[in-house]
DNA sequence: TTGTAAGCGTTATCAA
DNA sequence: TTGATAACGCTTACAA
């Protein structure tokens, strides 16, 4: 079928193969239907035969649009992106446009940084995964949507999870459960502070009812990792060894929580309980089965997606910031006490 | 600095602005030292005022090559792939060339997978991570490696991992603790096969040198998955209660492993040791703390970028195929017997 | 060292 | 329903 030795085909080429020209192949391509059957069987006939692919550097370049949509992840090692590009692709390639993902790092030395090469590709717009680096810029009238992360982008909206209704989750999920003397282990960020905000909200709550319930949190005054979690945990328990459920900022931090826990010879859940945010893998998985905060990131990802076609539409609309309901996962690191 | 309201800049703009043509701004562009350092400046002031950004789609148009390698990853869930990108960005992003990543599905529906993708935008060579789709199609004439992976793709180069080497290394390793008594569980893979293979050839090796040393498998016909290893160390203890040491076919599996000697009421280390491959993250977090095979992903992605760039330059160069040695990282969940 | 002009492979605008 | 022909934004001989 195809020998691809030499240059690929051009639409001069199967024109020529088809005996009609090359705006008729065009035509054929996007799928007008002022085509001729005949016609359009004989392009098609010699698009198979040559092999032939649009160049999408022509295509962009002459068309009106690019179709492409860009997505800068902060890190490829957090995984919550997995769900989010999911979501994503729902609403945007169902509609016809192409995502390309990069990485904050992906292309450094090439371009300034991923949204300058994204630029130069034409984009029609960006969404920006995570909390948007401080000194990111980018042109008005490119339009951008933020999915997860709390920090506003100038003119961008925005669609996070609810990090305040899901601390107050898990501390309902707990206070439920009858613990009274909860412990909170997070570190230096946006959402580990607004998790811990809810979670506060949380056990005045369960205090206004009657319910004897106190709080005590260690926040580090470093990055939210496994690390954070295990001298946070142990600091929470050296202080206050009457603690019996630990909340941390998310789930490898919670996992640190529970490394701690054990080398103090305790056991999870029975002496602690312990619950973790973002329902990753790890959590999900059936060996370490930690109660997780679900922050529907397929959902922030739809969202996204919606928002960003709607901007794209019409780029004069005002920005919004809409919150994603987290959903509560138990498993069997929590426990009534 | 910037307006960004209207449309972007294209390098007439920057030519009028600077009083130069627009040749003369190529040439800045592409760094050519044929330019008077006035000229330069001038180049070089007008792009900074007007923020102009080369449009991919012209270069690669206009221009012979579009330096850009596509990156098919099979899922994005499977988090080796990060550590193989960091050795292609090595090895390619730093000789000028743009990484583009994908994984299987990212943009089906508008093309029918993604190496068709990639072709249309004439990428100059591809990178297949993983294990090949079996009806995958490269054009002849298009350069690709495939990384991590063992099945061989017509024309490809492969760089992989030594899963023969990881097998034996797993268990050289369990012998020397003490082990006499070795299980192995694992699935329906290519990679699982090839783990096993040299496990047991290491078995034999001990065997040889006098140590009184057997080991029994357990195959299931199912993907190499948590619960593959759940079922499979079920049985694998069912039906041999005397084995005290586990290889798992990978880190989640093996993951599956310790969560089944835990249903059992045994401990790891103590009455089961442990060993999993990949050395993933999981297994690398304190929690965890799991004995595992280091596939080296990064000299994968280092090797496979090189020779990527050889065939590049010379199309006709005959396919090699390179082992990685893989590296026994020993962690909490092996220990003597 | 700089400018002119001819492509690159498409889409888009008109006519026919 | 089809076909010329002019863009699109850049690179690259070739001249000057």
């Amino acid at each position: 079928m195809t020998m691809g030795n030499t240059k690929p085909a051009t639409i001069y080429d199967v024109a020529a193969r088809a005996g009609v020209s090359k705006s008729l192949v065009s035509l054929v391509l996007q799928r007008s239907p002022r085509v001729s059957e005949q016609r359009r069987a004989a392009v098609l006939a010699a698009i198979q035969e040559l092999d032939y692919r649009p160049s999408t550097a022509a295509v962009s370049l002459a068309g009106t649009r690019s179709r492409t949509i860009g997505v800068v992840l902060d890190d490829f090692r957090n995984q919550w992106f997995v769900d989010l590009l999911t979501g994503l692709r729902e609403s945007l390639q169902d509609q016809g446009h192409r995502l390309v993902v990069a990485d904050r790092f992906l292309n450094t030395g090439l371009d300034v940084s991923p949204v300058e090469g994204f630029l130069s590709m034409r984009v029609e717009g960006l969404v920006i995964a995570g909390e948007p680096d401080p000194d990111l810029v980018v042109p008005a009238g490119t339009p951008v949507v933020v999915a997860g992360g709390r920090a506003a982008l100038p003119r961008a909206d925005t669609v996070a999870n609810d990090d305040l209704a899901g601390g107050r989750m898990a501390a309902g999920h707990l206070v439920e459960l009858g613990h009274v003397r909860l412990g909170f282990v997070g570190g230096r960020s946006a959402a580990s502070d607004a998790r811990l905000e809810g979670w506060r909200a949380g056990i005045d709550v369960a205090a206004g009812v009657g319910d004897d319930v106190t709080g005590v949190a260690v926040v580090l005054a470093a990055d939210v990792t496994e690390e954070t979690g295990v001298s946070g945990t142990h600091r929470l328990l050296d202080e206050h060894p009457d603690v019996t459920a630990v909340f941390a900022a998310n789930d490898v931090t919670a996992l640190g929580a529970m490394s701690a826990i054990a080398d103090r010879g305790l056991r999870v859940p029975e002496d602690v309980s312990v619950i973790g945010y973002d329902d990753t893998p790890i959590a999900a998985s059936r060996y370490v089965g930690l109660t997780s905060i679900d922050d529907r990131s397929i959902d922030i990802g739809r969202g996204a997606g919606a928002r960003l076609l709607e901007r794209i539409a019409d780029p004069t609309l005002p920005t919004t910031e809409v919150l994603v309901e987290p959903r509560l996962v138990a498993r069997r690191t929590t426990a009534r006490r």
